[in-house]
RNA sequence: GGGUGGAUACCCAAGCGGCCAAAGGGACCUGACUGUAAAUCAGGUGGUUCUACCUUCGCAGGUUCGAAUCCUGCUCCACCCA
């Protein structure tokens, strides 16, 4: 941690918070704005909103976060705003569809949530937390008149997500045109000096210039950050897609997406995602090294900044044993009522698998059960008739798929 | 206000009176293989007391031996005209 007032030099600075991003805008701006700083010894406020929608923050997320914090440690000024009131009208950016409303009291639990784990990356004891609603609930519907007077329908049209909407004739609705007014009246109310966000947030982030000189204040230049491509190696990385890595999820989880995760992105994470020098990353990517290999340093990278480096090795480890075809070197251990037995200690497959809660229905649990995936005790016995009466015992051990384990424990 | 087109399983999208639990793709699951929970290949994916039965094609009714498919009303969406 610095001391307030003392940077290091603005080429410098420089040299650390260009890494990984898509852009600033404008550059030559913010320049400016870290010599001022240097020479002033007034550190920047930078800026970053989250949307209190889910309760999941992801490495997507962390992208910015990161970047957040690494002008934290420069010695800048860490703003975080929750988008309490926003929440409640719906990001339209880089939808193709219309976001739900969220209820006053769910906005609140999420937020709360959402502090718990960004705290895992900023320090919130050095950052400004603001909530939109502290001024938005104050506003009367003149003063909304007033802000949408600061823009056209052609500017809000224009932007590519509203574009492929209205082209792939999905709905538009007049709410979602206020989001951007909205967050970027928030950076009038937060005097900031740098914004960050994704790339499909440029819009958002350029309005609020707009709205900072109509009301006097310094504009904010925007630092856009790449979107970071989710596990399947193509889509955005998010909740609803399922192809996210969440940080407050097990070491094990988070290891094992990161080694499920194709080969093409591995730069990109590399870069946004450790603290890795670039020179280490191109070796890890150099033509020879068997990118299983690379996957592992950059698992054991993340899972450290989560949950420590001795669960990183033993979630690496872990996930090698599992690999080899060995099983774990803990089995969960799940209680199952005996009286569901019958009389010679036997269970049909697919109940057994339901009640163990591996799959949820037993129409599912039959399938896996024909196809071969369901085997008992440590031969591991392939059970393949879902008909077969399973012999269950105290401690016995059993699999479905590659993943599902457990040994039984009668109750 | 008028007109046209649309609403199908987790998502996209066929089907337009019986052969439809509903093509195809994505996603997911299982198996084989291996560089791994990559890639590739094969199979599977509404539910159940499973060679049968039950529930599903925006919602509510109706016609018919029989409807996702035809009719009526309703809800929602898009586009065009005003």
């Amino acid at each position: 941690m610095r001391e307030a007032g003392v940077f290091r030099s603005a080429a410098e600075q420089w040299a650390i918070l260009s890494r990984g991003i898509e852009a600033v805008e404008p550059e030559s701006e913010f320049r400016k704005k870290l010599e001022k700083s240097v020479a002033t010894g007034a550190p920047l406020r930078v800026k970053y909103g989250i949307d209190p929608t889910g309760i999941d923050v992801h490495l997507g997320h962390t992208v910015p976060l990161r970047k957040l914090r690494q002008f934290q440690d420069l010695g800048h000024t860490a703003q975080i705003v929750i988008g309490n009131y926003t929440a409640m009208v719906g990001d339209p950016s880089g939808r193709d569809e219309t976001r739900a409303r969220l209820t006053r009291e769910q906005v609140e639990v999420n937020a709360i949530d959402y502090l718990a784990q960004v705290g895992k990356i900023i320090d919130l004891n050095r950052a400004e937390v603001f909530r939109n609603g502290d001024w938005f609930g104050q506003w009367s519907f003149l003063d909304v008149l007033d802000l949408m007077r600061k823009m056209t329908i052609g500017q809000m049209t224009a932007r590519e997500d509203f574009a492929k909407r209205i082209k792939a004739e999905k709905p538009v609705y007049l709410h979602e045109c206020l989001y951007p007014l909205m967050q970027g009246w928030d950076s009038v109310e937060m005097k900031s000096d740098v914004e960050l966000g994704g790339t499909e947030q440029l819009f958002s982030l350029l309005v609020a210039r707009d709205l900072q000189k109509s009301q006097g204040v310094e504009p904010q230049v925007a630092m856009t950050l790449p979107i970071l491509v989710g596990t399947d190696g193509t889509r955005r990385m998010g909740k609803s897609l399922g192809n996210y890595i969440g940080v407050a999820e097990a070491p094990d989880t988070q290891f094992g997406k990161i080694m499920s995760v194709p080969d093409e992105p591995m730069r990109q994470y590399l870069t946004l995602l450790t603290d890795l020098p670039l020179v280490e990353i191109e070796a890890l990517l150099a033509p020879g090294v068997n990118p299983r290999d690379s996957k592992e340093v950059l698992g054991k990278a993340i899972v450290t900044q989560y949950h420590g480096r001795e669960a990183a090795e033993a979630a690496a480890e872990a996930f090698r044993r599992r690999a080899k075809g060995e099983d774990p070197e803990e089995i969960p251990v799940i209680s199952l009522d005996g009286s569901l037995l019958d009389a010679s200690g036997g269970m049909l497959g697919p109940v057994l698998i339901v009640k163990l809660g591996f799959e949820t229905s037993t129409s599912n649990a039959r399938r896996v059960i024909e196809q071969g995936g369901f085997t008992i005790g440590p031969d591991r016995q392939v059970i393949t008739d879902p008909k077969a009466l399973v012999p269950v015992s105290e401690g016995l051990i059993v699999r479905v798929g590659k993943r599902k384990i457990g040994r039984i424990t009668l109750s």
